[in-house]
DNA sequence: GCACTAGCCTTAGTTTTTCTACACCAAGAA
DNA sequence: TTCTTGGTGTAGAAAAACTAAGGCTAGTGC
């Protein structure tokens, strides 16, 4: 009964926000990320949806989540709500016809791809204002405010990707060093460089090279590709590079191939594109820059 | 230029949710009411928005506000994502079976009409836990939680709305009120009381009944209907009775007519419902006993 | 079998945002 | 003129959101 002194308020709104986005995950971590937020506040969001809707949408175990089958029934919901919003942000954000180009792009593809070409794009469209976002996993495009990504990846064939450059792997190192292993035992005692993130490279070029690298896994370890670089840039060890990444340095003799195989990863630097639809004007002038 | 460090932040929902209701009002106190807030709250939530997107949406007048170009063209694309978000909502919310039945009403209906029949309505379905909440104007069944409400309109013939009963008034007093005007000169000097909500229903049942009342407006004001009809009651003055709302009092003589011609409004206590797929279970069978 | 580690989520407390109350302004109505 | 209506600005209060630190569980090494 009772006679409610206030309106009964709808469930809110970033809370269905951070559920969706943890739905969709199926990880409490992986929706925190996407929402640059830490997994306690989405923790605290599904909490208090929970709560407002009197019934558990996930199931806690220790090594992660799992929705209830009443939070799986609400997924599609969701998320068709929240691609609405996307659309209507977007809407938003187009109104302002000259707001940045939004790109976002892997760390190392962002310090040591990109900046080369950007600068001659702004050359060509000096009217267009470039705001270049780093980060680990590929954003959706329909869901945030970017107008073009740039990751490695294995392209799916679609028109809204664009393959610019196979992923091709290979041993290099300093000129100087390069010296020193051909007077001593070879690249026995020359440190390896790590890079956190793309960890089995080496893994992968030894065994599509045949070659028995007893890895030496205690190497130096870098958090971002491009200081891996410039530790190999000073002789600082062997890195596994990523030719179109080290272009500049492998044209100027500031790295060398350490061994003559090579190898492709299967990936490629794609560009990803918003559906048609949602593409900003100025995008196929950009695409066409960067893939000249 | 500029490598951003902080991924580009969508527009914050609940400014977007302010705006959706602001721009569908043309109105910003009627979007505070909608979402419960104070003009101010939608006020700075416009301004941030439109901090966010770079342009204006809403010209603002002395007398009102008026949406932009801009403002305009969001409108289809924010109601549509934001009719999505309530059917989202109403997913989460009817996870629960049993939760409460929510009746918006106004609060006239609230207190002298619904009582006698939730009473009799809980007898015949008491698992149902009812909630009713008092206000001025019809809220929007598809964006709130409701799941019903009845209001005084002109019906408009769809198959959502069921007329319940037409809205006469008749001017009404207590007993002994009438004794007096027998005896003396009529109702020229008993007070005429006013209620805020309906501050016309004496001039339309005057025109109507062609009855020159010269009406004293300075007679009591009530901000509630019910509190009028205390007051009638215990003798206070002339009441302009609305026919369906008082029932109890004319069967039980509390309240006798104090004019033989009555008046039908126009409108009808309505009951509307939301549409059939958003409707709950339970709708058919609360509808078919309050209209019994 | 017992520590140790690595993921992943939760809790407590703090920071940030959002809301309200109220004064104020401008334009039209009485 | 004064009143009314609708919006803005600001300071303080309330509420929401966030982060940092902690806890739990499963797997791993000894």
């Amino acid at each position: 009964m009772s006679v409610a002194p206030k309106r009964p308020k709808g469930p809110p709104l970033n809370a269905m926000r951070a559920f969706e986005a943890a739905a969709r995950n199926v990880n409490f971590v992986a929706a925190a990320e996407e929402l640059n937020v830490t997994p306690g506040a989405i923790s605290q969001h599904i909490k208090a949806l929970e709560g407002w809707a009197g019934t558990p949408l996930f199931r806690r175990n220790a090594q992660g989540v799992e929705l209830t089958p009443e939070g799986q029934s609400l997924v599609p919901v969701f998320s068709a709500a929240f691609d609405q919003m996307a659309d209507a942000a977007r809407a938003l954000r187009d109104l302002k016809p000259n707001a940045d180009f939004h790109i976002a792009a892997l760390p190392a593809v962002a310090q040591l791809w990109l900046p080369k070409r950007l600068r001659r794009i702004r050359e060509e469209l000096p009217e267009i204002n470039f705001s270049v976002t780093a980060m680990e996993n590929p954003p959706s495009l329909s869901r945030e405010m970017f107008d073009l990504s740039i990751f490695f990846a294995v392209p799916d064939g679609s028109s809204n990707q664009i393959a610019l450059a196979q992923d091709v792997i290979a041993p290099v190192c300093a000129p100087t060093l390069l010296d020193r292993a051909h007077c001593s035992n070879g690249f026995r005692e020359i440190p390896i460089l790590h890079d956190q993130t793309w960890n089995d490279d080496w893994f992968t070029w030894s065994r599509n090279v045949g070659f028995d690298l007893q890895i030496d896994a205690s190497g130096p370890q870098f958090s971002l590709y491009s200081l891996a670089v410039e530790e190999a840039k000073a002789s600082a060890g062997l890195l596994m590079g990523h030719l179109c990444l080290i272009e500049d340095a492998l044209e100027s003799k500031t790295l060398l191939f350490a061994h003559s195989r090579s190898c492709p990863t299967g990936r490629s630097l794609v560009v990803s594109l918003p559906s048609k639809t949602r593409q900003r004007s100025e995008t196929s002038q950009v695409v066409a820059l960067l893939s000249n």
